[in-house]
DNA sequence: CCGTCAAATCGTAATTCAACGATGATCGAC
DNA sequence: GTCGATCATCGTTGAATTACGATTTGACGG
């Protein structure tokens, strides 16, 4: 997968309500939570586990069998390429030809 | 907006291959280009024009009218809230309880 | 004023995504 | 082996995204 296409797939990984607020979850959370997510996003069982599917096909969480449940826990490695992306972006703060100083969106 | 939905957003707007193309290219360009884009990009007139209204809504760019054409350039700034939400994301390296060592998604 | 060029907008078809209920698979307890 | 609990998968429906051509808008030059 090159490069471009890793940047697409994390950023759709993060491009949903319900999974940013699974990952909030899983940050805040120390232990492992089951079942817990699906009551904490409000979503039915299997819109969440389609949700939690999205996010360790991106490698962004891993998902670990522990006995009748499973064990989800964040993955943060995987966010690198993302966050090199946008760092890079930042760092190229500009000689653009136009915009003489930084504004808000038009 | 909720930084939530920021969030949302900003990941929406990484979304697509030909987003992250326009803005690679805005990167890489030192001076203002206009339907130089239309070209890089391979898409419709039209579809570019979209994609630069979703960027552009999204905060991450900004387009000033240039006479005849348009200007567009990085807005940076914009990502803080990405930047830092992945960073959070990354700052919590895991006191999680059932997985001893960081590996690939299953 | 009129033609031209660049960009945005409109209308529409195709694809993808999100959500749900129902069903299937797996594990632990009994 | 059987039951109950937990999660994944399947099939379907509705909404959102993407893409295109065609048209409209706006800015210059003749």
């Amino acid at each position: 997968m090159s490069e471009d296409e890793t940047v697409v797939t994390l950023a759709k990984a993060l491009a949903h309500p319900a999974r940013i607020r699974i990952l909030r979850l899983l940050q805040a959370t120390p232990g492992c939570i089951g079942g817990t997510i699906v009551d904490a996003v409000g979503l039915a069982q299997s819109t969440v586990s389609e949700h939690l599917r999205i996010l360790k096909a991106a490698g962004v969480i891993s998902g670990e069998i522990d006995g009748p449940r499973v064990c989800y826990a964040l993955n943060p490695r995987a966010l690198s390429v993302l966050a090199d992306f946008v760092a890079s972006l930042k760092a190229a703060d500009r000689d653009a030809c136009c915009i003489p100083e930084p504004k808000a969106a038009t």
